[in-house]
DNA sequence: CTCCCTATCCTGTACTGTCCAGTCCCGCAA
DNA sequence: TTGCGGGACTGGACAGTACAGGATAGGGAG
């Protein structure tokens, strides 16, 4: 194997070609290809392994020498001299949408990363397309990309598209990739993620309070597939799951209306703060009592539900943000599940 | 073939020659023959083949590189940058901080807009000179750009750079520029905006409530003087002016913490939801009864605040977002006040 | 020692974008 | 009429990229 094998670089039209020589020393530098004190190809063997100029490659190398990056010895070769590379950390943070949860969410991930670092937001509206653009827009640009995974999953789309994801996807290095909230299990490699399980999540959080779910005489989840922002159907399928495996009946409704039906020993299960708003003011309305007429669960915490005595099956969004910056700050490629659990108020 | 040979402009003697190239290309990305990171002829290539003068090509390429339809690389080229929105209308969305409010109005101006449209948002967190480093690097960029300004008013900097910021924003076109939430008194112009009088608005939604405000026996405010992300002033200010004119004993702390002293008879306004939150689990505690003993006013309206019945004073962010896209959709560059007002629930 | 590799420094060439000082021409307003 | 400004063109200076060479000096293995 020769040791032009172990570099690699990208070709980037757009990139003079010294500088993607110099991009992809530190590159393999920062990946831990190559460790201080290792000897980096001779200008010779480079340029004729890349077929490019040698005054190219000598540009490049003079470059990493005025950096202090790699010293020459006349004679010998090049060799690496500092792996700790000092900047401001540029990160690219893509959200399908904004809700307060991905707010929180970021919000915690600027904190925690600290000052030495901006973080850019862009939204893509769960647009394929617009993914797609933004993606390749800024392919290059940024130290780390944190991304949230979720789109609208036609059936055509999610067949057609998905897979021009996955290509862009790829050209992101592993080690600037963090892949937030929605795991892709489509994608190989070793970059990092953050993810919540969702099928798993909600059936071992509702299986926590079985004993307590059990009084009620039926589970109704509104589940809003119409919306054009798509909750991952894995919440229905754990959900399912949960109350297929102890045998109580259940119901899945698109949206809750001021003229649903409600009954005594109704347990709901409401994903969008619109519809708990409608059913607590349906539960006032009728007379009914909170945690023993009808029973809630919602979907994601906030501080005013917890004054509602709105029971929550909820990730820890905080978490989530900070355990990103940190997978970043350590340069680690982890792959975290994020913590999810039901905390019990006065609703159930 | 010649890359030259890719490009087709129409010749129309009404149309400025350089313009004539400036569609050319946009067409050619429109109809595919482009695509990103493609390589567009050089100057003298161009100009060659369609007999033109270099000054002429030049310019044209200024113009697209100014719209970053393309960019430039120095002793390289002109590569595309952007094939997906050049037809629709780009926003630069610049907000102070990611809060929940700010986050509504953003949602509903990108749904009033529709989907002819592409918004960029962008978190300057309260920091001038990221600020001025966002809007510098995107001043020709975008179509229009909705501006929050809101900045850390420590004595020093309040002087000296607000200036820096109103030279900045004097560059953006008045017709592309809509100021909202803050107005800015020192910027002159004919510009776009959507504003709340803080002082005005919370003195006028406060006097609506005058006659139960009386019953209590003092008001505190809850004004988080220390955070990093500072309310306007004049919120204070207008609670002053309320307080004096009404002849009515107040108080303004900066949070509230688990043992704050509260007596009978107290009226609170709260402006973080933190505060909120505390004030409300205390209250509980010590087994008081909201609008009774203890009142409550809390800053800007959530669904979630209405269940819990708490009164709020509040401008209308739907509407906030929903106006600036229509002052966008009309070309208009009115001024216009969000309303505001007062929401009586039973916590006051 | 020789031979082959190494870095280093040099001159040239042919492109590229960037910037500037001019010069016309033409339409439009004072 | 005069003056102004924008469009188009001319020509050049400058700097950056990439290539092709060559000349020199040092290191290491035979």
């Amino acid at each position: 194997m020769k040791v032009t094998d172990h570099i690699q670089i990208r070709d980037d039209s757009r990139i003079p070609k010294y500088q993607q020589i110099v991009d992809g020393i530190i590159e393999n530098i920062a990946s831990g290809k190559l460790k201080i004190d290792d000897k980096i190809p001779s200008i010779n063997a480079l340029s004729e392994h890349f077929l490019l100029s040698r005054d190219t490659v000598e540009k490049a190398y003079n470059i990493l020498k005025d950096r202090k990056v790699i010293t020459s010895v006349k004679g010998k070769g090049f060799y690496i001299t500092r792996t700790k590379l000092i900047s401001k950390v540029n990160v690219l943070f893509l959200v399908n949408k904004l809700s307060s949860y991905k707010m929180r969410i970021y919000n915690s991930f600027v904190a925690r990363l600290g000052g030495n670092s901006h973080t850019d937001l862009h939204v893509y509206h769960c647009d394929e397309s617009l993914f797609l653009n933004l993606l390749t827009k800024n392919l290059l640009a940024y130290d780390y990309y944190v991304i949230m995974p979720h789109f609208k999953t036609t059936a055509l789309q999610h067949i057609s598209s998905t897979d021009e994801v996955l290509r862009v996807l790829r050209k992101i290095p592993e080690s600037k990739l963090i892949i937030m909230d929605n795991d892709l299990q489509k994608l190989p490699g070793n970059y990092a993620e953050v993810y919540q399980d969702f099928k798993g999540d909600i059936y071992t959080a509702l299986t926590q309070g079985l004993e307590k779910i059990k009084n009620y005489r039926r589970i109704i989840m509104a589940y809003p597939a119409q919306s054009v922002y798509p909750y991952p159907r894995r919440i229905l399928h754990g959900f399912r799951q949960f109350c297929v495996e102890n045998s109580l009946p259940f119901e899945v409704i698109d949206e809750i209306y001021d003229d649903t039906v409600m009954h005594d020993g109704d347990l709901f299960i409401t994903i969008e703060e619109s519809d708990l708003v409608s059913l607590v003011k349906q539960v006032r309305d009728k007379g009914m009592v909170l945690g023993e007429d009808i029973g809630i669960i919602s979907y994601n915490d906030t501080p005013l539900k917890d004054l509602l005595g709105i029971t929550v099956i909820s990730t820890d969004f905080d978490q989530m943000g900070r355990t990103a910056a940190e997978l970043i700050l350590d340069k680690r490629t982890a792959s975290v599940k994020n913590p999810f659990r039901l905390i019990e108020r006065e609703s159930l």
